[in-house]
RNA sequence: CGGGGUGUGGCGCAGUCCGGCUAGCGCACCUGCUUUGGGAGCAGGGGGUCCUCGGUUCGAAUCCGAGCACCCCGACCA
């Protein structure tokens, strides 16, 4: 490609709003173009890297025994009817009426299609196992986008769909994803770990987040360096400090004059947070079609722990959880800043066990300037529910080895969930196995998000110049800039290496616009190609053109007739580089 | 959906508080000449419904009202 003939352009300016890296630098380098919230255009050069990151993919799934196919953007609101997700999820998904009043949505996921498909082709156990996937577009109505490529709304997903005829299927092409997807993210030049996760809106038992580390990542995990244990703060579990046996005492009102916080509270009555519980007011949708009815939650923990909605939300089964309002609180008999379940009616009791198993915790006492001392649960209120609804932390002791946990900040750029017969049963993906019995077909889901694993390699390979792209994935492997304007020996000698170099099988993009030298090595470090040959006539007088890397500061010169086979040797190494750090992968619940 | 912020040539911004005459600046773009190894210089030039609608006013980018879009922080996802 010739640079002068390029669809994009780079900016020098890039707007405020673009605020982590990968998405500044995306912009600048004219990759990607914003159309709305959320939407973006690929540009040439976005393409070409999105199409690498692709076939790498397809590679890995291939490998694996996926076939790949396509469905459809456009779905039958039917098929979300029948599973149950066409109530179960919010606005994130689109409805709209085709012209014949018919219900439709655009597709945010493809379980329903693939167990649509199997109902239609699989009919015997001698067809299990199948593994298929796509490439293809989604859309989530996502409430907030954000972060460039990071978070967006329509997507590039790579989903596969497992099938198997019994659970240990399930597990070996489960287990088979979990090491295709380390191969893939090491050979797009980034580290991925796996951690346990919330299975959310798929379902299922089991799950795994890929997660890029990062400062900029939106999930919080635990890790144990201890044994390894990692998971998404939202699912993570800790280890409880055994309670102290304690002799129930009387209860106990005392007056607290505006002490609406824990701390406030503690202080005044001079004990630690943690002989205190904290009410939390959430309302929660539960139930589904017809059975679903709101329904008010109070979660109680103790005073120096948090709770963790997405445990909560589960415990209660809720599909959406938000917090009460005021006069919600009020009809069940709470009062915000002295709440706790006593005295109050007509609300679900979640009780976190650091307050179930302590004795004689301080609490609110449901009436504005006083709190209860010695409160104990089952004693005092009855819980509806007693399960673990808190958050874990930084320092928390590990739930497998009891060393404390680290936090650390990352983005999901893939999952892997097993399913199970969710979808197969509700949508008649049956098969008849060697008794001739009827079985539903068993389900694993798998997805990546293209883009943002893109987004994620800027993320990890920049500096501030620009991108500096892994050989796999970089639009172009050389850079051939060209420092002449007209005709002449330099113009001559650029024009003879790009063409052996793309004769050669290499991607090479020749720098030929008609610009000064300051304009062209600038463009180059902010698009990030890993190879740049540097051709010019005071090069030339010596016989040289100049050799670098984009992630080196060093430069070198190399003779004229020695310039082409430099530079296949180099992307031949910096593709060695990365294929070495393909490895496997132990498995980790 | 709650909180905060921003909308002015392609991009980045000033002007808005305190209404005023051809709406500025930088970058980018076009033409010519010069320059040519780390974002060149000079000269000339093109391009704007000042987010939208409504209102106040002799007069609105500026004041008032409503709406829309985008960004950031929270609840949610590849």
């Amino acid at each position: 490609m010739r640079m002068s003939q390029l669809f994009s352009t780079t900016l020098r300016e890039v707007s405020a709003d673009a605020e982590v890296a990968s998405h500044q630098l995306l912009l600048r380098a004219g990759y990607i173009r914003q159309l709305a919230s959320g939407i973006f255009s690929y540009l040439p050069l976005a393409q070409r890297a999105l199409k690498k990151v692709e076939d790498i993919i397809r590679e890995e799934m291939d490998a694996i025994g996926g076939q790949e196919i396509t469905m459809p953007v456009v779905h039958p609101a039917e098929i979300w009817q029948r599973t149950g997700r066409y109530y179960a999820i919010g606005s994130e998904m689109s409805r709209f009426k085709d012209k014949n009043e018919r219900d439709m949505v655009l597709a945010m996921t493809h379980e329903e299609v693939v167990a649509d498909l199997v109902s239609r082709e699989i009919k015997s156990y001698r067809q299990l196992p199948q593994l298929v996937y796509q490439l293809q577009t989604k859309w989530r109505d996502d409430p907030r986008p954000r972060s460039g490529l990071i978070r967006v709304r329509e997507f590039t997903m790579k989903d596969s769909y497992s099938l198997d005829a019994d659970w240990e299927g399930l597990e070996k092409q489960y287990r088979a994803h979990y090491q295709a997807y380390f191969n893939i993210f090491h050979r797009c030049g980034i580290g991925a770990i796996a951690v346990a996760s919330d299975t959310g809106m798929m379902g299922g038992k089991v799950a795994h987040e890929y997660m890029y580390l990062t400062p900029i990542g939106e999930d919080t995990l635990l890790l144990c360096d201890g044994c390894g244990y990692s998971a998404n703060r939202q699912i993570a579990t800790f280890q409880r400090e055994g309670a102290d046996r304690e002799d129930l005492l009387e209860k106990e009102e005392v007056e607290t004059p505006n002490m609406q916080t824990i701390e406030e509270l503690a202080a005044f009555l001079d004990i630690p947070t943690s002989r205190t519980s904290k009410a939390v007011f959430m309302m929660a949708t539960t139930g589904e079609g017809e059975a679903q009815q709101d329904r008010f939650v109070l979660a109680v923990i103790r005073g120096d722990m948090e709770v963790n909605e997405t445990k909560l939300a589960n415990a209660v089964g809720a599909r959406e959880m938000w917090p009460a309002s005021a006069e919600e609180i009020a009809a069940v008999g709470a009062v915000p800043g002295y709440g706790s379940p006593l005295g109050v009616e007509g609300a679900l009791v979640v009780v976190d066990p650091s307050v179930a198993d302590a004795a004689n915790l301080a609490a609110g006492a449901n009436r504005a300037g006083f709190h209860t001392r010695n409160v104990n649960c089952g004693r005092d209120y009855t819980p509806d529910i007693t399960t673990d609804i808190a958050a874990a932390g930084e320092g928390d002791g590990c739930p497998r080895c009891g060393k404390p946990m680290r936090t650390s900040r990352g983005v999901e750029v893939g999952n892997i969930f097993q399913l199970g017969t969710k979808y197969t049963d509700a949508l008649g993906g049956e098969f008849l196995d060697a008794d001739g019995k009827t079985q539903p077909v068993i389900m694993g889901s798998y997805g990546i998000g293209v883009g943002r694993l893109l987004a994620c390699v800027a993320e990890e390979s920049h500096d501030e110049h620009g991108l500096i792209w892994p050989i796999s994935i970089a639009p172009y492997q050389v850079l051939i800039t060209l420092l002449a304007k007209g005709e002449g020996e330099a113009q001559t000698t650029a024009e003879a290496m790009y063409h052996q170099l793309r004769e050669q099988g290499l991607d090479v993009l020749l720098d030929d616009r008609r610009e000064n030298p300051g304009v062209k090595f600038n463009d180059a470090d902010l698009i990030g190609i890993p190879v740049r040959l540097t051709v010019g006539d005071r090069g030339l007088k010596k016989g040289v053109v100049e050799f670098k890397l984009r992630r080196d500061s060093e430069r070198s010169e190399v003779p004229v007739d020695e310039a082409v086979e430099r530079a296949i040797g180099a992307v031949r190494q910096l593709e060695g580089e990365l294929s070495d750090r393909i490895v496997e992968v132990p498995y980790s619940e």
